[in-house]
DNA sequence: CTGTTAGCGCTTTCAG
DNA sequence: CTGAAAGCGCTAACAG
């Protein structure tokens, strides 16, 4: 009994037609409630188990949808896809998690295998690499529904879902200046990503309002790894740079920025007041000193496949792309001088 | 042109047959190089896409690997899910990742989506509920290798993959009786999850060991949450149970009770030592008194899968389940007395 | 309400 | 080396 029952099975044994019994399984309106009980019951007894494969082939559809992360075990990444997950669970999709690695290559790569794959809907996340967009193209091509969330890009017909970095940046800025911060430094990521453009004029724009002059010099841009952090740090005190605090365009260079300080017995935040845009619970729970915006990376997730269920299940994609801004009430935790 | 290019297409444009251009495609060696390249070309122009689906549907694969963990965002299993995305992506594979939320009955139904989904293999972290295996039936019925990683279940014929807890235990309470520690409580967690009763054994073998009396007040029982840490570490204090340290069966709960004796201003690790049996390498960077088992859910996760595509692709599910124990070194960063 | 028929797009015998 | 034909298991017209 190495051949799965199919439907043809269970309408031999019942002596009636194949069609009648695909009928049935689907439910469908148009069979007498007592055939349909018959079927389910020698469904039952065979061990029936409908085959999604040639379903999904004849109806042209697959209830998956393709996930494409820089790195799963990235906190921000990992909440985002429990949120996807969930909310797909509920609709009855599937999820199939790709990682690009910051790598270009691979994510065209991943882009190709998910449109073959015929996946009804991608999610995706930027790579750090990612500059050129051709690989979109193919997405486009085969009307598959996209949504960006978090590292979305620039270019107009996509539609993304991120939440306020502009004035995620400024809050978190102006909280530090309110705190008595003068000489506030800024770890930035790479200028291809909105997001952290868009941290970093917040940030600008925070100095601007109380008057504080923005220098060149408080800005430092890198990959925001955590080893970033804890070099730019060291940057900072080796170059007797005057600082009283910093922004960190993310929790890893938060929290690398905060080895340094530990090793070197500076405290925080008396000394230097750290915040980083994060979403790590875990890491503030044990060091109150890292600001985090908590369940952005769920809330993200879930509104980003709620908006392209929409799109898949409407067959629309719509004309022109819209973007999804999450005003997240930031600021959960703060670091504070007065603490 | 909103129908694809179908293998016909590309074989009517070059008046040959179908199955050649499928040859061909496949790089099957019975076509010649000559009209391989004619097919390659005309797919190229036509902006062909194999259908992966009635490929699979023919072939009756899906090359697709199904992972059922209890939660994504957890550290542990986002580093698991990212060592199992690596190494399934490098055979061309791809994931799709479940979440059981703990729960028994989402878990099963999980496995039977999947199942009907025809994945290739499954990979599951059992949930705490999961006392009854009766939905896995379902999976040895149709021939589909399993592998547990981390939460397995001691049922014989299955294959799991997991760190030796016993040993991690043991070496985690020894490690604190040599800072001195005399008064060792320790967090457990559900019984019927394996790892924990070995966790426990651990810490009891450590302690008859080293002449210690073990005090069944001293173990306590939870789901081993964050919350479930801070009301543990609540109760023993509040009790004023006379402790010097905890072993903690995870990492959230040790991080619940250092938030509570940071609260309490009790000095960590100088009046209560906290070891935290985790994958959290983030927190451990800022907080030195967890310790880790660092790249565990990573290597667990890439062996799990290594072994899961060996009975995939050797189609040959063995009559005896095997476990793999990873002996992690563990104690990479220590709670200690003296540091 | 049920049966007949024709595919979804691909792979794979079996012939030639 | 290539072609013809059958069919993976299911669904969806179209009849009746």
């Amino acid at each position: 009994m190495n051949n799965k029952p199919t439907i043809h099975d269970i309408a031999k044994a019942l002596g009636i037609n194949s069609s009648t019994v695909s009928r049935a399984l689907n439910d469908s309106p148009r069979v007498t409630q007592k055939t349909k009980n018959k079927i389910l019951a020698m469904a039952q007894e065979l061990g029936y188990q409908r085959n999604v494969l040639a379903s999904n082939l004849r109806k042209n559809v697959t209830h998956t949808i393709g996930v494409i992360v820089p790195r799963i075990s990235r906190h921000f990444f990992s909440s985002a896809i429990q949120g996807i997950e969930e909310t797909a669970y509920a609709a009855g999709y599937n999820v199939i998690i790709c990682q690009s690695l910051e790598q270009l290559e691979r994510e065209q790569s991943i882009v190709n295998g998910l449109v073959e794959k015929r996946v009804d809907g991608l999610l995706i996340s930027i790579s750090m690499e990612t500059l050129n967009y051709d690989h979109l193209d193919l997405v486009a091509k085969n009307k598959i529904p996209l949504v960006f969330f978090d590292r979305h890009c620039n270019i107009p017909n996509y539609s993304s879902v991120i939440i306020d970095d502009f004035k995620g940046g400024f809050e978190a800025t102006e909280h530090l200046i309110k705190q008595g911060c003068k000489h506030i430094a800024h770890f930035s990521g790479p200028k291809n990503l909105e997001i952290y453009k868009n941290r970093l004029a917040g940030y600008k724009a925070a100095l601007k309002k109380h008057k504080l002059t923005f220098n060149e010099s408080y800005v430092i841009t890198s990959r925001l790894m955590e080893d970033d952090g804890y070099a730019n740090m060291k940057v900072l005190i080796d170059k007797n740079i005057e600082i009283d605090a910093v922004f960190s365009a993310n929790d890893m260079a938060a929290i690398g920025a905060i080895k340094f300080l530990k090793q070197q017995k500076i405290a925080i935040p008396e000394d230097i007041a750290i915040v980083g845009f994060s979403n790590e619970p875990i890491s503030t729970a044990i060091e109150p000193s890292l600001t985090t915006i908590d369940q952005s990376g769920l809330t993200i997730g879930k509104t980003a496949t709620n908006l392209l269920l929409n799109y898949i299940e409407e067959k629309s994609i719509p004309e022109k792309g819209k973007t999804v801004i999450i005003d997240t009430s930031l600021l959960e935790r703060n670091s504070s001088k007065k603490e």
